[in-house]
DNA sequence: AATGAATGAGCGTTCATTCAT
DNA sequence: TATGAATGAACGCTCATTCAT
C-alpha cells in the first residue's frame, strides 16, 4: 500500500519489470557502496552486480547523479521508517522509549550496511551539497524522534536544551560507527557501549537542569 | 632529530632539496583532499597545488598509494604529537588534565582540516586495511592517553571499565565531527557541545564504580 | 493523386494513420534538423518532436538511414514542385518567366529551412553517394528549367552555352545561401543581391554569342 | 620566421617533438574531416589517422574543441595568406589582379582540399557560433581583396557598391564548389566556368553606374 | 501500431603510470 | 632532479538497433 512511488526520479518504469529492474539497480549499488567504498561505486560495477549492461542501467537512470539521488533516499528513509515504528513499539513509558531507540540505534550498528555505508555517506557529503542535505534531513528527523522522548522524561528543561541533549546524544551514538561496529576492531564491546550510553544519556537527561543552560544566562 | 624517518615509502631524498619536495608534497595533497575532496585527489591536483610537473612528483612518489601512505601517516602523527603535548601541558591535577584533552579534541573540530579530513580516512579505512589499521593505532593512542587520565581521576576502575569508558568518550567526541565541525549545521553548538561533554564524562567516570561492570560478573 | 510513391523506403503503411505518421515524422525530423542541426538529428529528438516513443519510430523505419532517404527525396521534392509551379505561373514572357524563378530561388533563402538544409545537404553528399546523386537529379532539373527559358531568351546559343550559363546562374544563387540567407551576417543584403543578379544573368544571356564558346574552337 | 606561434590554442609543446605532433594532429584531423566528414571527426579517428592514441592526442588537446579551433585557424588562416600573395604578384593592373584573383579562387576547386572542406565548414557553422564567427571573417577578409580590386578598376563606384559587387562575386565563386570542384559531377566545366566568371564579373564591375544603387535612391 | 526493455558500440574525457631526455 | 611525451584503462554517457509484449 505504501511502497507505490519509490524510486520517484527514476525513468517512468511503468511496467512492473521496469519497477523490479529499478530496486535491483539501488540493491545494487548500495552492495557495490558497501563493498567497495564510493570510488568504485561506478556504473560499470553496479551493472555488473545487477547483472545488466550499462547500457540498460542508463535507461533507468539517464545519470549516475540521479541514480544517488534515488539511493541515498531509498537508504535514509528506511531508518527513519524504523525508528517511528520502533517509537511506536515502546508503549506508554517515556524512559522504555527512550532506552529502545538507543538500542536500535546502537544495534544496528551489528550490520556491515550500517558500519560501512555511513562513513561513505558522511565522505560524500563532504563534497556534495545535495547529499549533505539529504542526511541533515534524516539526522534532523532522528534528534526530533530523541527531543520528543527526552520532553517527555524531563519536561523541565527548555527547547535549546532539548535540542543540545539530543544533538550530543546522536553524536556518540554516530561516532561508535568507525569502532564498535560490525568488522571493527572494538566490534565486542557493542553490549558494553550499549549500557553505558544508556546510563550516561538517562542521568544527563535527568539531571540537567534549565538553570544549566549557559546561553540562556551569559553571567551566571 | 628523532623525526628521520618520515616519508620512508618515499624515494630516497637524502638531500635537503628533496626533503623539502616531499614536505610540499604532501602539504599539497593535504589541501587538495581538504579543499576538494578525496575524489579530486589527483596527481595533476597535487603537481598543481606543489608547484611542480606530475612527472616530477612521480619521482618522488612512484606511486599513488605511496603518497598516499606518507600522507595518512603524517597526519595522524601530528594529532598525537599535540595530544601529548596537551596533556604535558596540562599541570598536577587530572582532571584539569581530562578537561584540557576533551576540550582540545572539540575545538579542533572548528578547523576544516579536521572535519574534512576524518569523514575521508573513515570512508578510506572501510575498504583499505592499512588505511584501517593506521587509523586505528592513532585511535588506540588516544584512548591510552584518556585511559591513563580516567584512572588518575578514579583508580578504583580496572583495567576493563577504563577502556570501555575511554572508548565511550572517544566515540562521543568523533561523532560529533559530521555535526558541529567547521562548515557543519550545527556549527555553533561546538561550546555548548563542549560544556555538556566534560560535565557528562566527567560524571560518568566519577560515579562509575568496579562492579558495574556486566562483563566481570556474568551472573549476579 | 500523383504524389503515392512518397515514403515508398519506410514501411508499408498501408492505412491512412500510418500515412500521416509517416508524415509527421519526416516533418518532425525536419524540424529538428533545421533547429538543431545534423549532429542533433537523432532518433529520440525525432521521436520526441513527433510525440512518439523511439521503439515505434522504429516500426515505421527499420534503419536511420532509411528515414533520411525518405527525408531528403520529400525535401528536395517540394523544391521541384514549386519551380515548376513558378514557371508555369509567370506567362508568356521568357524574360518574366526567368526573373521570376530567380527571385523566386533567391527569396527563398530567407527561410531557415532553406539555408540551414542545404548545407547539411551539401556536407552529406560529401560523402554519401546516394545523398550525391538525389541532390545532383534536383539540381540538374533545376538547371533545366532555367536552361529551357536561356533558350527562350537568347535562341542563338547552342545546348553547350545554355547548359554552362545555367550552371553558372545556379551556382551563383547557391553560394548565396551562406551569407545572405535567413539569420546570416548579409541577410539584409538579399534584395541588392536579387537586384545584381538578375541584372547581370539577363546580361549575360543576352550578350553571349554562339562564338564564344571556346570549346567548340579550340584553335580560334 | 613567420611559422612561430601556430597551434596558439593548444598545449605547451616547447619542444620540437611536441610542436611537430601538433602539427601532425592537425593534418590528421583535415584528412579525416575531407575523407570522412564531421560526424566521423572523432579523436579516436584522428588519433588512429596521426598514428598515436587517444590519450596521447588529449594531451596536446584537452578538448575536442579546442582542437577544432585551431584545425579551422589553421585552415583559413592559409587561405588568406594564399590570398594576399597572389594580388601581390598579380603586378600594376588592377584588371589583372581581379582576374588572377578570380582564376585562383576557381582554380582552387581542383583540390579536394577545398570541395570537401568548405561543405563542411559551412555545415559546422550552422550550428557552432564560433565558427561561424571564424568563417565570416576570413570571407570578410576575402571580401576586402575583392573590393580593392573592384574600387582601382571602377573608383566611381561608392563604398555600398562596392562591397554589394564584392559580395554577389564571392557568393557567385563559393557556390561552384558543389558542382564544378574536384570529384564534382560538373568537375570539367571548371575552366568555362572560370572564362563565364571573368567576363561577367568583368562587365558587371564596368558597368555599374554610382546612380544604380536602388538603396541610395528609394524613388527614382 | 505502439511501447518498454535491453544491448553493444562508440563517444569525449580523466587518470595513474612509464619512459626518454 | 625535473619535464614533456606517451600509453592503456576506465569513466559517464549517447546512440541506433533489436525484441517481447
Amino acid at each position: 500500500m505504501q511502497k507505490k512511488k519509490q524510486a520517484s526520479r527514476a525513468r517512468t518504469a511503468t511496467y512492473e519489470k521496469g519497477q523490479a529492474r529499478i530496486e535491483a539497480i539501488l540493491d545494487a549499488a548500495l552492495e557495490v557502496l558497501i563493498g567497495q567504498g564510493y570510488k568504485k561505486l561506478t556504473l560499470r560495477q553496479i551493472a555488473l552486480q545487477a547483472g545488466i549492461k550499462v547500457g540498460n542501467l542508463t535507461y533507468y537512470y539517464r545519470t549516475k547523479e540521479s541514480l544517488l539521488k534515488d539511493l541515498l533516499e531509498k537508504i535514509l528513509s528506511t531508518y527513519l521508517v524504523e525508528m517511528e515504528r520502533i517509537v511506536a513499539a515502546s508503549g506508554d513509558s517515556p524512559e522504555d522509549g527512550f532506552v529502545a531507540v538507543i538500542e536500535y540505534l546502537i544495534e544496528d550498528l551489528n550490520t556491515q550496511r550500517t558500519t560501512k555505508f555511513f562513513p561513505e555517506l558522511w565522505a560524500l557529503s563532504n563534497h556534495d551539497d545535495y547529499t549533505a542535505e539529504l542526511m541533515e534531513n534524516m539526522y534532523a528527523a532522528e534528534r526530533q524522534v530523541i527531543e520528543k522522548l527526552i520532553r517527555a522524561i524531563n519536561p523541565e528543561l527548555n527547547k535549546q536544551q532539548t535540542g543540545d541533549l539530543a544533538l550530543f546524544i546522536s553524536c556518540s551514538i554516530e561516532g561508535m560507527t568507525m569502532f564498535v561496529g560490525a568488522g571493527k576492531k572494538q566490534e565486542d564491546t557493542l553490549q558494553t557501549m550499549k549500557r553505558i550510553a544508556c546510563k550516561s544519556f538517562m542521568h544527563l537527561i535527568a539531571k540537567t537542569s534549565p538553570s544549566d543552560s549557559k546561553r540562556n544566562q551569559k553571567s551566571p
